[in-house]
RNA sequence: GGGGGCGUAGCUCAGUUGGUUAGAGCGCCGGCCUGUCACGCCGGAGGUCGCGGGUUCGAGUCCCGUCGCUCCCGCCA
């Protein structure tokens, strides 16, 4: 949507998108690309395009002069600027599929400003085109309505948190990109230090520490736009560069953050026009959608709620399950309803189940007389059956589906598998929308390999409960999961020394090492630190969803391919050596060949 | 690091059991066309079947390797 007219300058005096019926029989100049041409012979139309959209020109022999002849070499992507009167259509010519479309303007001057080679994929059609062959002409790509809607809504939903937070009282402040490698989290980018040979900075995993920094240095309330890196393999909705709106508040609890941050998304979805619910949005904790949805951001617009039948099942002859009762674990199941699955199909689920850490998913199939048709039924019992059945609400015609292991793997593996199940058997309704909070997460979980624990959320997060009993700490912690994603998440913080002590030591930090790495925290926390807490919204996934889009790759201007690389600069590529011995540096690897 | 999918004309794709000169639609080029808007009609050009090797009388098709894209697991405090 513009908002203003084009200065009136040589080439245009006004948007092609915006060319009404009220401007009729006014002289008018716009420029843009050739978007399509069809050309009649005595009669050219040549639709153009601009940031704003689309106008059609009219071309005639009589009235359009040398104009017309020059319109006969036009092609697709040529760069004009044309002058002419705008005229109504006859009704029988309106097209109402654009927003110009009861307009046209009938050319009397042209000038081409660039010719235009055929584009390597189409520019005039959204349909499909190799990722690969996109991101190496992301210009042209760009060009193309999706994209060009996409960054569009982008910049809208940026300016929608913008504008909430400043009425808010909140500051922009920028953090450094250059700072201090911390080792815990995600693999840090390095950057070698030319004046300090041997020594790196790191680009920052989030502003995570600065903005603490701000609230201790009493700016109150600060947020950023901010620009994230992490040196780790991507996925559709993870890239190593990516932008966060970085919040932080000082003399807030969770409900003070929370409240900022719905009435921010709020405006964000009215923007987007995402019909979401209005907020609050509900608050749940981490042990019961991870028990109802086997995930800690679970996809809630559709049902398959797994449901725990170890009571009912205890004590049958169906030794897997048994075992891992009598081993302090448990056994769930999932009702898929009238799933209509083959067999083949049941025991595919095998591999999602696998892939999400578990063994195996055992079956049955509810007859019509209640019983069930299973391999494991006869090792089970009727009234095991009836029991769980029953806890199931199974009708006859559902597939029930079960899982026996350790809780902390039958919750990842059933959750696979509620996930593929809502898809495979489309649940979803794509139009509904489902936000929620979680809240009181673990404050650490036990790394097996490590022996030792690792903080869940990061050791900066306020701990809730006996910080001398680690296993049952719970944080101070939230997450926004919007659909399945998700889309931000914050703690209140530590505020004093003698707290983030305690959880550097749980974390089996020496405080010498807390000291090297934390000491500037530290020396903060004794000066004078206000409570407070904050959070960090991921924009890309948020403008992805909004927009529809499967892969935050679409609402970036230009991502980076799954190796991580940049097909139209060449990014990453070899330097000089020059460079390198500028910066004290030997390179263990060949340089890769470059395309 | 592991698993799945894909790679054929500029683009999107088809290509059967290994068998004649590798096809279609769109685009492109040329011609015709004064109311189209995915304009229409006629004609034409266009291929390192990702790359390398192997099996075979013969490979787009089978095998091995490799590169790239993509999805997922691990990883991402």
């Amino acid at each position: 949507m513009m908002r203003t007219q084009p200065r009136s300058n040589g080439y245009r005096d006004a948007w092609a998108g915006q060319i009404t019926a009220a401007a009729a029989g006014k002289q008018t100049r716009v420029a843009g690309w050739v978007h399509r041409r069809r050309d009649h012979g005595g009669l050219i139309f040549i639709d153009l395009r601009d940031r704003s959209g689309i106008v059609q020109l009219v071309f005639h022999p009589d009235s359009s002069g040398v104009a017309f002849a020059a319109a006969e070499s036009l092609r697709s992507e040529h760069v004009i600027s044309v002058a002419g009167e705008v005229t109504k259509r006859d009704d029988a010519n309106i097209n109402p599929n654009i927003s110009t479309g009861e307009v046209e303007i009938a050319v009397a001057e042209m000038d081409v400003l660039a010719s235009a080679e055929t584009p390597p994929f189409p520019l005039d059609d959204d349909g499909s085109v190799d990722e690969m062959l996109r991101l190496q002409h992301r210009m042209l790509d760009l060009r193309r309505e999706p994209m060009r809607e996409a960054l569009i809504l982008r910049h809208e939903i940026v300016m929608a948190m913008r504008e909430e937070l400043h009425a808010r009282d909140f500051l922009e402040i920028e953090t450094p990109i250059l700072t201090r490698s911390t080792p815990e989290g995600a693999r840090d980018f390095l950057v070698p230090a030319r004046m300090q040979p041997g020594a790196w900075y790191a680009l920052p995993q989030s502003p995570q520490l600065f903005k603490q920094l701000l609230m201790m240095s009493g700016f109150e309330r600060y947020f950023q736009v901010a620009r994230c890196f992490r040196d780790e393999d991507l996925r559709a909705d993870r890239q190593p560069e990516f932008t966060q709106l970085d919040i932080e508040m000082s003399f807030v609890d969770e409900d003070d953050v929370i409240e900022m941050m719905e009435a921010v998304m709020t405006k964000v979805f009215a923007v987007a026009g995402l019909d979401v619910p209005p907020a609050p949005w509900p608050r749940v904790g981490y042990d019961e959608v991870m028990a109802r949805y086997g995930s800690d951001r679970p996809d809630r617009r559709f049902g398959l709620e797994i449901v725990d039948i170890g009571a009912e099942l205890a004590g049958s002859d169906f030794k897997v399950f048994e075992s891992v009762l009598q081993g302090g674990g448990v056994v769930r199941a999932i009702n898929a309803g009238a799933a209509g699955m083959s067999r083949s199909d049941l025991d595919g689920l095998n591999d999602v189940v696998k892939r999400h850490g578990g063994k195996a998913v055992a079956w049955a199939v509810v007859e019509d007389d209640g019983s069930w048709r299973s391999p494991i039924a006869k090792f089970l019992g009727e009234e095991r059956i009836a029991a769980a059945s029953a806890k199931l609400a199974a009708k006859p015609g559902d597939t029930l589906l079960f899982v026996g292991d350790k809780a902390e793997i039958a919750a990842p593996a059933l959750g696979g598998l509620r996930q593929e199940l809502g898809e495979r058997l489309q649940l979803i309704d794509e139009s509904a929308h489902d936000l929620h909070w979680v809240i009181d997460f673990p404050m650490f979980h036990f790394d097996e390999a490590e022996g030792r624990y690792d903080a869940l959320h990061h050791p900066f997060t306020a701990p809730s409960g006996d910080i001398a009993d680690p296993a049952n700490l719970r944080s101070r912690a939230y997450d926004l999961v919007l659909d399945g994603t998700e889309i931000g998440g914050g703690s209140i913080r530590i505020h004093d020394s003698e707290t983030q002590k305690a959880v550097f030591d749980a974390l089996g930090m020496s405080e010498e090492v807390a000291r090297e790495r934390f000491g500037f925290l530290l020396d903060a926390l004794a000066y004078g630190t206000p409570p407070h807490g904050g959070i960090a919204m991921g924009l890309d996934r948020i403008v992805a969803i909004c927009a529809g889009k499967e892969s935050i790759r679409d609402v970036m201007a230009f991502p980076k391919t799954a190796s991580g690389s940049d097909p139209m600069t060449g990014a990453p590529a070899p330097v000089d050596a020059q460079q390198l011995k500028d910066l004290a540096l030997r390179s263990l690897a060949q340089p890769p060949a470059q395309p």
